[in-house]
DNA sequence: TTGAAAGCGTTACCAA
DNA sequence: TTGGTAACGCTTTCAA
């Protein structure tokens, strides 16, 4: 049968509480009997009853991280540091570790509920919500209500890269300056002396996909450069793609086209290239996110680059309690312009 | 305070026992109560305790997903698709969904221990385990003997994408066949004509490493070409990129470039440019995984495909047990070759 | 510094 | 079909 914390008591002839307090490391106790203890622990290979602890104790070690798409490196790169920081501070229940998940929710709000809905279930020690989130009504307000209980109930919640709830005072929110970014990127663009620039957007009801449109036409107007044709689709490679036939339908005399991801670039990168279109001499793309993948995969890329290691870490110890929040519970992590290669000024096409 | 099942049970005027079944549906309950009873639940908008679940189960929902890298879309498609394999079969405790949840080792197999260990504490229903592992003895010996541990306490474990531990025979193995793949790939360049081929391998210590460098050598014996430089370093863009200055300074007359995965084969191609050598003209780049992003990045680039996504279902759904592994619990995923673009014949340079 | 014992909220067995 | 009630394994007062 399975070792119990009894067992382990038994063999070094001490009382449970004191293998509990052992294990847990919160409380005086004497060398010796630690050390024995310890050996007991060893001896018969015990392993804490994860369940049973997080019963009594009513919290457990859990610390959920959810994603829109685990799949894309965006994702990947701010869960991979939370884990880290996560991982960092070990000093919790039975040897400390907490244990850092990673949930996908695909974008989709119901997956997103059903997953706090889980962690609530498990009593998580803190949940990370990282990327934009859906606009709809219904679903925000069901969140905030989810989110709410989850505080409530003990759980720290840091929501990264994704704006606050209204009147979800007890999250810590890291955002992301979208807008900026994006008016940084069309800025860059027109200041080599575009003019008709195509925008392929993300999906039409995620915060990010506004607030990068909106700074993508703040340059635009303030340039006072008539706003090119825009298509929506989804943040993948697959959607840049399809947009970019449609941009091009649109106004073939298109010079450059700005992406709302990378992944998204790359697909329009290669719809150019299908059609014998250079880039960027006759099309110059440029993309929001700068992974790492695209700086070698398209040296020509004009991107916007996220600090995402280092946003990922600080959510990680928003999480843990190690870091404070800043009063307010909110603080803006700023994206920053990266030119990889050649200026890409617009010439005309015949 | 919190909402338990008593207060449920009361609200509904029916005994705890009865909710319990109500909510497993594993019973039968009159259709009549069984309303009632979740109209409480509504009401009260009572959320399940999962650690008193399991603690009284001796089992949980939670289902963990051990990656080696979860910023590297190779681990995040897999991943993805393993998850949702596992949300679709609803039918456990509580409302029945399975919490996957994936875990990211770095590699690392002190953390793969670590993340093993607190999960056999939770209680997992299961442990998938994606991607290669180290080969040193004695983590080898520690991980056989922490799956053997989880499976004998009812945890179903599956490996994918790595080679099953001797003697492990309760657990479900899905292996990817990296030798056969890797010798396609260089079978491909010796097709077509090169001769002076580099290898820009992976960490030495890994079965997947090791494997496709088996491959890559058959195809070479196959057809009497001598062995070209091979130079080790992580899976990742930075050792892709510094491999390639050292195998031109080993044999500056390379044709080509083999590269044990998409992500070095990337920095490979960085390199080269920043040489001032086209792809593939000068070189050829071949390399393993067939990441989708690859596909636009590097038009030219040849690349050994490996069914990410059906692995991952598949590996979803022996974690399940929706799924039996085949009799003797091994099942081999075969890569198959896929040429993008051009086809790179090789050219003296000056 | 240590021990005894009362929960923690579910599940599942045994009756009814 | 339902209820009563021991577990489940740990944490945490309260005493000693």
């Amino acid at each position: 049968m399975t070792v119990t914390l009894a067992d382990v008591a038994a063999r070094a002839r001490v009382s449970p509480a004191t293998v509990s307090r052992v294990l847990n490391g919160n409380y005086p106790v004497a060398e010796s009997t630690r050390e024995r203890v310890l050996r007991a622990v060893d001896e018969l290979d015990y392993v804490l009853n994860g369940p049973a602890s997080s019963l009594a104790a009513a919290t457990s070690d859990l610390v959920g991280v959810l994603v829109n798409d685990i799949a894309d490196p965006f994702f990947g790169i701010m869960a991979s540091a939370a884990q880290s920081a996560i991982g960092e501070g070990a000093s919790g229940r039975g040897g400390g570790e907490k244990l850092a998940v990673v949930c996908n929710t695909g974008g989709s709000p119901a997956r997103e509920l059903t997953y706090l809905t889980l962690l609530q279930r498990q009593r998580a020690a803190a949940v990370i919500l990282m990327g934009g989130s859906l606009e709809a009504p219904e679903h925000l307000a069901a969140t905030t209500a989810k989110l709410a209980k989850l505080a409530e109930a003990g759980t720290r919640v840091v929501l990264c890269g994704r704006p606050p709830v209204t009147g979800d005072a007890n999250a810590a929110a890291l955002v992301f300056d979208n807008r900026t970014g994006a008016r940084r990127l069309t800025e860059h663009l027109l200041g080599l002396g575009h003019r008709r620039i195509g925008y392929a957007a993300g999906p039409g009801d995620r915060t990010t996909t506004r607030h990068r449109l909106e700074g993508h036409r703040d340059a635009l107007a303030a340039a006072g450069v008539p706003e090119g044709p825009t298509v929506h689709g989804a943040y993948d490679r697959r959607a840049g793609y399809e947009a970019t036939a449609e941009l091009l339908a649109r106004d073939p005399e298109l010079t450059a086209v700005v992406a709302a991801n990378d992944t998204v670039a790359l697909g329009v990168c290669a719809a150019l290239r299908e059609r014998g279109l250079d880039i960027p001499g006759d099309v110059s793309v440029a993309g929001f996110d700068d992974l790492p993948f695209s700086v070698d995969a398209v040296p020509s890329l004009t991107t916007v680059h996220l600090p995402l290691h280092e946003a990922g870490v600080r959510a990680g110890r928003l999480a843990m309690g190690t870091e404070e929040p800043l009063a307010g519970g909110l603080e803006q992590v700023s994206a920053e312009l990266v030119v990889r290669g050649s200026t890409g000024r617009p010439r005309t096409r015949g």
